[in-house]
RNA sequence: GCCCCCGUCGUCUAGCGGCCUAGGACGCCGGCCUCUCACGCCGGUAGCGUGGGUUCGAAUCCCAUCGGGGGUACCA
């Protein structure tokens, strides 16, 4: 072992001892049973849609056990940090309310809440390991390692810097001061115990009691030497901020099973008490035949800003993912299940694929439920940022949308469930406004010549449907006027008749309506006719025909 | 290679030895409604990865096997 003054002059002379750190974050002072989470971004891209998932889980289960969620940068890799990821965070998670209790700008008794700056902290509790043996100095090259995996390798030995292969483990004192004093780089590694054959075992919050190989890996803990400030690595942090921060449920993914083992030495070599860990199976993608990890750099619905750019609406997708997380919410209706808590005992152990075809569902069954004040005002926020054009027609003409947005919904038993998401107003709502409409500019349309039906006659029938047109308010005696004028063209009563015989007829009343649906709507499916024009108003709606009465 | 996790209709799942000739939801298909589309309603399609046990009886328990996922980094 080093003599402690070797160990202490790698260190800042005023650096704490771990007693005060201690007494600066003490312990929570909250109810029994009050459960602290966290969720930990990485800057490294754009923020994965498994990331607003587990953070809807921590939220949720530290909510409404009285307790805090917390967000806590983890920005511990340097070389894979991305401009502007955080930002790019922190609106995808504003957008899905997951505003945490205490993160970088909110503050909070316990930070800092991001990784960066807690370098005091950690080497703290890196010198403290190293001053009882528990840690050591490592000069191994990256080549010095590569050759020990590729031995391990070839002799089908487990990989990894341990035991005899962890050269520097048991180093001579000489040795590391020579190093020291050539100005060599090193890491400082965690002294796995060896208690070889020793088995790891803890019980897992959603998957009950689990089991591996103890580890025996003397894992990095502090990042190299010759970087500022001196970070360390995952399994350090984790260690030092949860205990610190006084979390005591880590909600994270599944990928980190296999690192309890490294977890639970480093909390009794630092003599934290362990810890609760609930491992969330990731979202997958199906690909081919078979299931992967939904990958951020193939999918495109891994993205968070996916849902926010397509608008989706912010309950849908939070109840989609509660559901997926556990099952017993997705059975519940969206209000209810919002309101009821996540159960980690309940949550799935295989990672669910993500169906945005389930999600358009339950989107639409969502946009269903609402007034079309609510849905406007939604559409609205969102053509804010994605679609100008359609912001300043909804400006211009609120009176309009509103009505648009009445047809078949205001007051309707069974609402139209048209929309899924809000980037799809404009494809369904958009012919309301003359500024998105364009009139059909003859009888030789094509969405009109594809009725089959003589030019000629749908001339005279678009003229015959002018000249008499009254706006009524009763839709049966509205469409009334459509019938009169079919049959003064000769047109079939009904689909079955003209099928009987389509030489004797030059449509059904069917073609007939589609003529003036086409005229009206520019579309041969669109809400109710009568129900349109009501909210166009008589003067539009004739206007409407312009091009199709013109010789 | 070694270690760990997982495996019920296409998808999300219920199921915890007999209530299962496996239930629900989404999708898909067909029908009804109908001036189109959507809605709604009715009906249908489809699954216990495989092979052995244990048991009167197994989706449920045991073993093996296959498949998928993850870890084995100075990434998180």
């Amino acid at each position: 072992m080093l003599d402690r003054a070797v160990i202490d002059a790698l260190f800042p002379a005023d650096l704490p001892e771990p007693e005060h750190w201690e007494q600066r974050y003490p312990a929570r002072e909250l109810p029994e049973g009050a459960l602290v989470t966290r969720f930990g971004p990485s800057p490294t891209g754009f923020v994965h849609i498994g990331g607003v998932y587990v953070a809807t889980i921590d939220q949720d289960v530290a909510r409404r056990s009285g307790g805090r969620y917390l967000v806590r940068v983890e920005d511990t890799d340097r070389s894979r940090e991305v401009e502007g990821a955080i930002e790019q965070f922190e609106r995808g998670f504003a957008y899905f309310d997951l505003a945490a209790d205490e993160d970088i700008h909110r503050g909070g008794d316990y930070g800092p809440y991001q990784q960066s700056e807690r370098e005091q902290i950690y080497l703290t509790y890196v010198r403290h390991l190293l001053r009882s043996g528990r840690a050591y100095l490592d000069f191994a090259t990256k080549d010095e390692l590569a050759a020990i995996t590729a031995r391990q390798q070839a002799t089908k030995l487990p990989t990894g810097y341990y035991g005899s292969w962890a050269i520097w483990r048991d180093a001579d004192p000489a040795d590391v001061q020579a190093k020291l004093d050539a100005g060599d780089p090193y890491v400082v590694r965690f002294r796995a115990p060896d208690d070889t054959g020793a088995r790891a075992r803890f019980t897992d919050a959603i998957r009950g009691p689990l089991e591996a190989e103890a580890n025996r890996n003397d894992v990095v803990i502090l990042k190299s030497s010759d970087q500022s400030p001196r970070l360390p690595t995952y399994h350090f942090a984790h260690a030092v901020d949860d205990h610190l921060m006084r979390v005591n449920l880590v909600i994270r993914g599944d990928e980190w099973i296999s690192s309890v083992p490294v977890h639970q030495q480093l909390f009794d070599a630092l003599g934290f008490e362990p810890i609760t860990y609930a491992h969330i199976a990731p979202l997958m993608k199906q690909e081919g035949g078979s299931k992967r990890k939904l990958s951020k750099r193939k999918d495109p619905e891994a993205s968070v800003d996916f849902y926010i750019e397509s608008g989706y609406p912010t309950k849908a997708v939070l109840y989609y993912l509660r559901g997926l997380a556990n099952g017993r919410l997705a059975e519940l209706p969206l209000d209810q299940a919002l309101a009821e808590p996540i159960k980690l005992e309940e949550c799935g152990v295989a990672g669910p694929l993500v169906d945005l075809v389930k999600l358009d569902d339950i989107s639409a069954d969502h946009i269903a439920t609402l007034s079309g004040a609510e849905i406007l005002e939604e559409v609205r926020g969102w053509a804010e940022r994605f679609d100008p054009e359609l912001k300043t027609v909804l400006d211009a003409e609120p009176d309009l949308a509103l009505r648009a947005l009445a047809v078949e919904r205001d007051g309707a038993e069974n609402p139209r469930k048209d929309l899924k998401k809000w980037s799809e107003f404009r494809a369904v709502y958009g012919f309301f406004f003359p500024q998105l409409h364009a009139a059909v500019a003859s009888a030789g349309d094509e969405r009109i010549a594809a009725l089959g039906v003589d030019s000629e006659v749908v001339r005279a029938v678009a003229r015959d449907f002018v000249e008499n047109y009254q706006q009524l308010d009763d839709g049966q005696e509205w469409f009334q006027q459509i019938r009169e004028v079919a049959a003064k063209h000769g047109f079939a009563k009904n689909a079955k008749e003209f099928k009987k015989n389509p030489e004797g007829f030059p449509g059904s009343i069917r073609e007939a309506s589609q003529i003036i649906r086409i005229a009206i709507t520019g579309s041969t499916r669109s809400p109710d006719l009568h129900a349109i024009t009501q909210a166009l108003g008589r003067e539009e709606t004739l206007g409407r025909f312009s091009g199709l009465v013109a010789e």
